[in-house]
DNA sequence: CATGAATGAGAATTCATTCAT
DNA sequence: TATGAATGAATTCTCATTCAT
């Protein structure tokens, strides 16, 4: 039976590293230059074998950028427990703003970005895709939980979608912007905490409910 | 002289029309997108002539960059010009914001963005060089003005760059992100200059002095 | 039994279903422009099951070609059949070109031909067995009735193989060689009777016995 | 001046070398058994060279076998000459059979024959224009031939067209067909002599004047 | 300075064939 | 027998760069 299980995961470990491998390789080289022969090499199978899972570079490109979205999931669902039921609005949105910054600066999360936005004009339907599963999705769950916060007298807020964004790139916007151009693994914790603690009192000062 | 005219004639004419083909190239193909052939043929020379006047692929892609942000110039003295001697803070600030937005949405600078956001991992150097005098310049004047403001006594402001990161990106943050991602030729004026002017209220409601 | 009829008629439904997969995309594509995987899609099997019927693919090859050439059969038989007991020679040789002519242009034998051909330099061996077993096995029936005929009186023939073949190229000569460049159909049927009749009449007036 | 032939010979010479390489190639092997690489190293030039004179592999094909039908305009000439101030017509169409058979005949020219029909699925426009220029325009030569022999009151034709493919046939129908299969290489000149011969004495039995 | 021809390394993709089940 | 996964060697074509004129 270890045979048989070896041998079964020798062959059906294939897809999954070659997603490892292809994965690695264009987050840090870029679609155009990672080659399939580098994949392969990576996976450790033949490059028909990559062939045989995925049609052809595009495709395992798409997949894998598609595939990695599922991860802000996580923050979403984070996001959406603490505000819906919060007791204390200036510690749960000082404690949602600091892991909002975590998530998204993650270096696997900034790499993927850059690589999207950098094939955003070779993919555009992909660039749609992450956009809307990614950065669009956060802003709606955030817009629902301000709603909701909303409706129990906390926030004052006219538009949800504003007051989502708002509080998105107060929170994001700088550490955001450097990370794509600076690479992302330069601001101390204690940095970072000041400043989504800063984020959030300028938020309340616009929409806290009088 | 006639002879002499025709040939510098002829020279400065390569050299700025290799710029200008390099430049349209890269900011519509990416820098692995574009071959040195493309670029040859669109400027009307030969390949050799290309290199005759820059070293190599690199060079040519890094001196197209940075001469392009040279761009941000115009805007940076604009801000600067109307909130030093303002007399309506709400209105300035406003006209500002969409000012702000009408610059970093311009076409050709949000393909510049996503073009060195992508080759960031291959041109680390360029992308800090590019970061420093475009959106680090912007914020560093920004934070200057609200500086002179605070000292006026129109604006409470402790720290000044991170208010100048707050006003950027609560005016820029979603329509720019969007951009990155979707292209930019999406957002109504009309829809914009709201935004801008719900951002400066943001913006006044945290730092306006009392 | 069900059970055994049906692994059985699974079998043999494989080798024919390949066989005709094979013989349809070698016709239309040639041998090295056919490909093991189009021949299992389109049998509907996988490409082992190819491999289990036929060695490789040489052996397919060959043996969808070798079995192509039994056709020509049945016109060796009709001509015998009509030659042998002819009473009216002119009528019936005419006859004869006609059948010769619409044999010979069937599209699929015209492909079969073309291909060969084109193969001949890979596969010299199965050329000359698809020579001797179609063309050369054709002549072979027509110089015997031709000596037949002789003995009958009704032709002079020294040379009946000689005589055969001035038979079938003033027949053939023209339809075949356009067919195998210009792809064949496009002789509308009335002209090749002309041609039969006329290929007849030149056919006599040096053959016939006086 | 013999260092700047010997140069300019160097690259000048390249095209040469690649045709006379791919021609070679093509005709020994077929179209899809020749590589751009073996092509390349029997011109002794690189692969890229290969490129810049041909633009593809197709284009490449096309111009050898369109280049290559230059050759019949020989026989054509001498058709013409022979035929059109016969004085002894028995033995000036004897002459123009045996030089049709051995032009015909070329080892080269068969070769390109057979790859002409064996990648005509592939190549229908050029199979088209091979056609053209060689079967068709011989033919047409020798119906303009006859013609001015029937004018000249030496041959009865009706159908100038028809007879001129009655003596190629005649002529070259068994011959050529055979060495479409069978490589060519293989009648003694005396048995092609003495074919060419009886093929005469059929047509004039059929189309001498009385 | 400008050119056309040339190059070597490498890109994506495909092919006939073979294993392990 | 039939299969899906895997392979190594090729195949067409491209790229950044350099020579000789």
């Amino acid at each position: 039976m270890g045979k048989t299980t070896t041998r079964r995961a020798g062959r059906m470990a294939s897809a999954g590293a070659i997603r490892e491998a292809a994965t690695t390789l264009f987050l840090r080289s870029g679609y155009l230059g990672t080659t399939m022969d580098e994949v392969a090499a990576l996976a450790g199978v033949s490059k028909q074998t990559v062939y045989t899972h995925f049609a052809d570079k595009e495709r395992l490109f798409s997949d894998l950028v598609l595939a990695a979205t599922e991860r802000v999931n996580e923050f979403v669902r984070l996001l959406t427990d603490v505000l819906a039921a919060t007791e204390d609005l200036d510690s749960d949105l000082r404690q949602v703003a600091r892991r909002y910054l975590a998530t998204v600066l993650r270096p696997d999360l900034l790499q993927l970005r850059r690589l999207v936005i950098g094939e955003a004009g070779r993919f555009p339907d992909l660039a749609r895709a992450y956009y809307e599963r990614a950065p669009e999705r956060t802003l709606g769950a955030l817009a629902e939980c301000f709603q909701g916060l909303a409706e129990r007298g906390l926030l004052r807020v006219d538009d949800p979608g504003l007051a989502a964004a708002h509080f998105a790139f107060l929170v994001l916007g700088v550490p955001l912007d450097r990370a794509m151009f600076l690479g992302g693994d330069e601001a101390p914790p204690a940095e970072l905490d000041r400043q989504a603690n800063q984020a959030v009192r300028v938020f309340l000062a616009a929409y806290r409910a009088r």
